[in-house]
Order: C-alpha cells, then structure tokens, then sequence
DNA sequence: GAAACTATATTTAGTCA
DNA sequence: TTGACTAAATATAGTTT
C-alpha cells in the first residue's frame, strides 16, 4: 500500500475506514475492468458499502445478475453447448470476431513500428527504436552518406575547391564510414546514428529553425503532426 | 502497471495475455479480499477465464450467490433479469467486439495515411496521396528547396561561380517557387511535387541507383519491406 | 469532510534462467 | 511453460489545503 505498510484488519478509525473505502473502491473498479478489457474475460465485482442499499456493481448490476446466473446453472450450461444451438452458433461467430481482431492489432503494431522509423528519421530521436531497427536506419544513412560524400569530393577536384565549411569538413573524413553496427549494435550505434542524422540535416536540409520561417499555416491537424512545433 | 505503460486495449499476444490474466486474477482478488477486511464491507468478485467452465470467484460461491439475491432484490432488476437472457447477453457482447474490432481498423486507416506520405517522400511516388497530404507534402518540399536556394545563392554570391550544372540551374529560377497548389491542388500539383521530389534527390542524395551499391543484406523480412527492391 | 498532494508500498510487464 | 526478478507504473496512507 503506502506510506505505512498496513497489517490486514479492520481499520478501526471510522474516518480513515471511510476513505481507504471510497479510494480502495474506485481502485478495485478500475482494476476488474482493466482485466476484463486487456485479457478478455466475464469478470465482476459486486461491493456493498456499509449501511447502502444498493451496492457498487461493475460493470454493471444486469451483467453481474448474470454472472451470478452462469455459476449456479453450470451444469445445464455445459449440456446446452453441446447441442449446436443458436447460442453455439454466436459463441462460433464470436470467436471468429475475435480472431479478426487479434489479427487487426498485429498489423497495428507492425505499422507503428514502422512509423517510428520514419519519425526517428525525422526528429533525430532514435532512443525508442529497437536494435534491428537502429541497424537498418545506420546502414541506410550510412549509404547515403556515402554517395554524397562521393559527389563531394568529386566536385572537389573538379571545380578544386571547398564549397562548404564546417560541418561538411567535419563528417568529410571517410574514416566515420566504417559500418559502424559492426562494432556496436547498440547504445554506441544509436549515438553514431544521431551524429549521422545532425550531419545530413546540417550538410543538406537547411535547418528549418534557423530562420525564421512563414508559418506554414497549421490549417489541419494532419500537418500539425508531421510539422510538430518543438 | 509497470515496465511500459499500456494501452487499455485487448493484448493480442495469446501467452502474454494470459501470463497477465493470472497475475492480474490474483492481484484482483488480493484487492477484494483486502477491501472487505479492512473496510468491513461485503465484496465480491467473479472471473471467468477463457474457455474455463467454472469463473475464479471470491469469497466463494456460496458468498457470491448470496450477494446475487441481495441484488436480485431490487426492485427494477427483476425485469431487466427476465428480458436479459443468455442470447441477448451474447448478442451484446457481440455488439461490442465489433465495435473494438472498427475502433481498431480506424486506427489503422490513420496510421496507413500516415506512413503513406512517408513513403510517398522517399520513393518519389506521390500518385496514392489525396489532396490534403499532397499540398502539406508540397509545401514542406518548398520550405526546404528555398532554403537550399538561399543557401546556394549565398554560395554563388561569395565564390562567384555556379556549382552545379543541369538540375540545379533547371530549378534555380525563382519563378519555380510560386505555391503551386493555389493555381492547381490536384494533377498539376502532383506533377510539381514529383518535380520536386526529382530535383531534391538530385541536388542532395546521389541517387541509389546510380552506381552499384553493396546490398544492405536482406536478412529479415522487415528491412525488405524497407528498402523495396522496385 | 473532501480534494489535492506526496511519499512510499504494491502491482505488474517484460525479461531471463 | 513456469517462476523469479526487476524496473517502471500505479495505488494509496498520511498530510496539507
């Protein structure tokens, strides 16, 4: 519990007992259908206050009638599915929703993990992408890099001079190209990863905070997202 | 909860839902037992697992069964009890795994729209946009050629040469800069966005394809999805 | 007495053996 | 699979407003 770790017996105090009650209540509530929710299962919690008639029901008093109602007719219950009735007929469609279901979320999650790709791509964050991930962006920049710092030096020569200063010096070494999952899969190979990213920002895209900017109008919430303001 | 916090939605993963429904069942229970002792209160709670025949029920049937008379009791419940039968018990649930099921693909649809206009930037395709994302991906694409215009004509102003040839004098006339969505938010605009998206890959990342690259090593399925062969 | 706050206890998702 | 472990999140006893 809290504060004080409590022994399990009546709290004597009637004030104390009326609030742990109002605040173990709403807890207990929230937790029965937290479970019924997360692990899809029939669950209820009848608690009657002292001295109330009627009692707190979740999730709700006709559900909980029913699920009282199941326990007692079990045995029936059984010999009713065995026959192929109109309940076993919507116990088989359910399933089936179910299945629809789980699979739905699976794509979901699929795609979140692609979108987070493409957002650590763009704001730089890569602290939330798992390993395999942060391996495929590095070896992917790490190409690009490369072509540009092909054009560069290509340019170089021709044209023989340098045409950007800084930051271009700074990643021009091809020494910073060694694919660098190789060495270190993980916290290193995010920190690689975020260097590259601030070196093509800073070599290709102008900064798009360094000036001060037209609006670009956050008419719709869709552009709010992809242009967020931090 | 712990570790990562959830989304209170169905856990699809068949193991880790029902690691997290025994630990939650007895935690739940912990609760019930704790609040009817320290509260002095009568409590009670019914889990019915998946396919299980007899629910997980505390204090005991016998306790609960009692409590169900006592709910039983009042007044208006006993007409809803007669009209809610287990048929109408199993449409509502129905009613509510479809309705989980479309709140689950309209997420999809938004996280679809979403990583299409990523996709829609790195490939260079924009024909799948509608109209909304094809004018907010357009106006990104201004922001940042005008940066690079601007970056480019301070260059040329302080070496007083140009230094690059054919795509970058192509798109170097300024006049190229009007929004292009106020004359034509539709065909004409796509063809502008394709315009651009060629002279950015052009100007900054040497293209891909160009030059025989070292394959990235398909080894999972994820990375292919991400680096399309096409 | 309730609502807000805080500090600690408890719960639990993820991980590893 | 199971159980133990751990770190993060949540719940809540005690406190303040």
């Amino acid at each position: 519990m809290s504060r004080t770790s409590m022994k399990l017996q009546l709290i004597a105090d009637d004030a104390a007992r009326k609030t742990s009650l109002k605040k173990r209540k709403k807890g207990l509530l929230k937790k029965v259908q937290e479970l019924s929710i997360l692990c899809d299962v029939d669950a209820c919690a009848i608690i009657y206050g002292p001295g109330e008639r009627s009692p707190e029901v979740w999730p709700s008093p006709e559900e909980a009638t029913r699920m009282l109602m199941r326990l007692r007719d079990m045995p029936e219950m059984e010999q009713k599915q065995k026959m192929m009735n109109q309940e076993e007929f919507l116990y088989q469609k359910m399933r089936k929703l179910v299945d629809q279901l789980h699979k739905q979320e699976f794509e979901n999650r699929e795609m979140e993990k692609k979108l987070k790709m493409y957002e650590a791509l763009r704001t730089g964050n890569f602290n939330d992408l798992d390993i395999e991930q942060a391996i495929s962006l590095s070896m992917m920049i790490e190409m690009k890099l490369k072509k540009i710092y092909e054009k560069m030096d290509a340019i170089r020569k021709h044209q023989e001079m340098a045409w950007v200063d800084g930051a271009v010096q700074e990643g021009g070494n091809s020494a910073g190209l060694n694919a660098p999952w190789e060495n270190n899969p993980t916290e290193q190979g995010r920190e690689i990863l975020q260097r590259q990213k601030q070196m093509m920002d800073t070599m290709i895209l102008a900064r798009t905070n360094e000036t001060n900017q037209p609006s670009p109008g956050p008419a719709n919430p869709w552009m709010a997202s992809f242009f967020p303001s931090n």
